[in-house]
Formats: C-alpha cells, structure tokens, sequence
DNA sequence: CCTTTTATCTTGACACTGTCAAGATGGCTG
DNA sequence: CAGCCATCTTGACAGTGTCAAGATAAAAGG
C-alpha cells in the first residue's frame, strides 16, 4: 500500500525498458518504438533511458539481441524435442526457426531488417551482447547443417544454402501479401521444400 | 538567367520526391529519408509533399515501388545478355537479382524490410503502382522457374525455393558483417549454390 | 478577353520525437 | 559520518509528420 510511485532507483531499468519496447513493437509496429514510450511505459521519465542506452539505436539493438536469445531458445526446444537422426534435426530446427518467425513476427521483422545500427555508435554492453546471442543463433543452424557437408568442401557453403532457403522462406510471410513480392496463391509447407535439397549425409558411408 | 527560384508550380514534384528520396536513403541510409529533407531537395516548401503523397508511409511506398522497376529492369537485362536454355535463363536472373542488391543496396534493404505501410493508408496512385511493379518483378522469376517445376506439382512450389534460396542469399550481405547473423568468415559464390539444386527441366525428355 | 475553377504550393502552427545539459536523489564505499 | 557515484528528473532545443488556411498560377468556360 506505500505506493511510492517512483522509487527514484528502479531497481532494473534496462531490463524493463527492453521488454517495454518489445511490447510496444508488438502492439503497434516497428514504429511505435519510441525512447519516451519506453519510458513512460517503464514508469520513468522521458530521459531517463539516456543512462542505460547510448541512445534509440542501442536501444532498437538490445532489443534485436533480446530478439536472438527467443530465437535461439525456440530451435533449441525444437531440437530436443525431435528425433536424434541429422535429418530429423535439421528439420527440427527450420521448423522452429519458421515458427519464432511466426509467433514473434514483429520481434523476427525487426531483427532481420537492416538498421543503421551496427555502427560504433553502440554502448560496449549492447555491442557485445548482440554479437554474443546473434551469434549463438548462427552456430545452431551451424551444427545442424555440419552432417551434409561433403567433405572436401567449405561447410559455410552448405550452411548458407541451407540459411538462405529457411530465411527467404520465412521472410515470404512478414509481407501482409499485399504489398512487397507477395507470393501467388498458396505457399506450399516448409516441409515439402526441404527434402527437394535431397541432403545427403557425409558420414552415411562410413 | 532568369532565376526565379521557384516557379510555383514545380512541373513534375512526385517524381522529383521519389528521386530525391532515393538519394537521401543512398547517402544516409533509411532513417535519412524525411519528407522535409525530400521537400528541400526538391526546392520545395515543408508541406508540398502532402499534395502528392497521403503521408510519408506512402512515399516510402512510392519509392519502394520505384526500386520493384529497377529490380526487375535489371533481371531483364542479365536475362536479355544470357544464353537461352532454361539453366542460363535462371542464373541470370539470380545473378541480376544478387547485382542490383549490390549495386542499389539502400533501396534494395528499404524493398524488402518490412514497412508498416501496406495499409490502406496509401493513396491510390501509389498503391497501385506498388502493386504492379512488384508482381512484374516476381513474374521474371515466376517465368524462370517455371521450366523446372515438375510435372503435377504445383510450379509454386519451385518458384518458392529458388526465391527463398536467392533471396536469402542477397540479404546475407546485407548487414555490414557485425551485428545480425553474420555469415562466417567467407560466403561463396552463388554460382556454386544454385548447382546444388540439380535442378532438371521438366520437358528435357520429351 | 475576362472570370471562375481547380490543381498546386506556401505559411504557420501543433504535438511528438531524440538528445543534451544541469540538477536532484539516494545507495554505496571509505 | 562524509563523499562519491550511479541513477533518475527537469527543462530545453532542433527536427519530425501532419493539419488548416491562404496564396498563386495554370487551365477551363463564357
């Protein structure tokens, strides 16, 4: 009932403010994204994020890094909850990276369209912590895609075959169809799209 | 010599603004892109735009429009330069399609990042000449594919993975390679990632 | 030729944004 | 207890999109 309104120190600002941006990404688009919003939301005054984010570009990029760790998360689950064959876990993980790009939508448009940010203008916690979850997403899809590597050559080939196709398909459904190179008709499941790579195992042989 | 600043009537204001846009978003990036600076650039006064675009969402469509012609324009061309069998129509476009993501890699992230627009918040001059410029650009590829959709198969299908696989590929270089998921290290050539598919037409047996 | 209409542009204003500077608050270390 | 320092507030500024009202000039109609 000491309902002290402000207790001056909020106790875990950043943290509020990010999911307060989330939020608002989620309720009104990519633009509904604002420093003061995140503010007001968080219960603190309008300059206030100003101490923990060296500005809306940091902010729009912990945000992108928060983005990463959901990402990461959901092909986790989607992998442990499949079948231990490379195959199966490969699929495993496109179907999880299709669905975080369904349910989060806003969050995964956000996080794949291209900001001015990157730049240097980062604070240090923000820059390292994007690297560190972006590139934990990677080495997910990394592992999965290792076993249809022929050997002999650069896996990153393979990867990006298989990174490009699940990508390009996910993005196909961030366009309300309506504007954009929306699709005909139909869009066929992942699932009958990726057995037509036809992946072999490396190791099947041995 | 007779410099009347402005003679009142600016003659052709809509496409100067999307030319004008064009350039910000080159020189800038996308958050330089404002309907003030577009309006200065035209030697125009701040609220001229208005008179032509309901809104900014709507030049930002106007412009992404102006992309979608250039694109497919491209895509003609490295088709027109290439030989005449199915695989060397399709290369070709791909090809195109990685070129002008290069070449015109501000417009070509504005394209394709998820705007709020689409709405009906566009004017209908700009609505409709999204809509057509875009369905003439996936109409390249759509006509592309075609020859290797299997026969009962939706053609579809095709259509979607080549998209996604070149689409995907195109966006991967479109993050300056430190924040996002940044490829590792080397990225090789499309020309030795569409092989992969093996793809076969489907009247080579007749 | 003159008048009326209409498209086009200007001016001014408003609320909202990000960002900066300066001060207030309160927990922490010494 | 004193002082420091992270944290937050207040106030201000330039820049933004958008709206309303008026000015301008080209076109249309007699």
């Amino acid at each position: 009932m000491t309902d002290q309104p402000r207790p001056h120190h909020h106790g875990n600002l950043r943290e509020a403010l990010i999911v307060a941006g989330l939020e608002l990404m989620e309720e009104g688009g990519p633009d509904a994204l604002t420093l003061r919003k995140c503010a007001k939301r968080a219960g603190v005054s309008h300059a206030a994020p100003a101490h923990h984010f060296n500005g809306l570009p940091s902010l729009k990029a912990a945000i992108v890094a928060r983005g990463y760790r959901m990402f990461a998360q959901t092909m986790r689950d989607y992998r442990a909850a499949a079948k231990s064959d490379p195959q199966a876990q490969l699929a495993a993980i496109c179907d999880g990276y299709i669905a975080f790009s369904r349910q989060h939508m806003a969050v995964f448009k956000f996080m794949f369209q291209p900001h001015d940010l990157a730049n240097e203008t980062l604070d240090k916690t923000t820059a390292t912590e994007l690297k560190h979850e972006s590139t934990a997403s990677y080495q997910i899809l990394q592992q999965a895609c290792a076993p249809f590597a022929p050997e002999k050559t650069d896996p990153a080939s393979m990867e990006i075959m298989i990174w490009s196709l699940v990508h390009g398909y996910a993005m196909l459904f961030c366009n309300p169809c309506e504007n954009g190179l929306s699709p005909p008709q139909t869009i066929p499941d992942f699932s009958q799209i990726l057995p037509k790579l036809k992946l072999k195992t490396n190791s099947a042989r041995k």
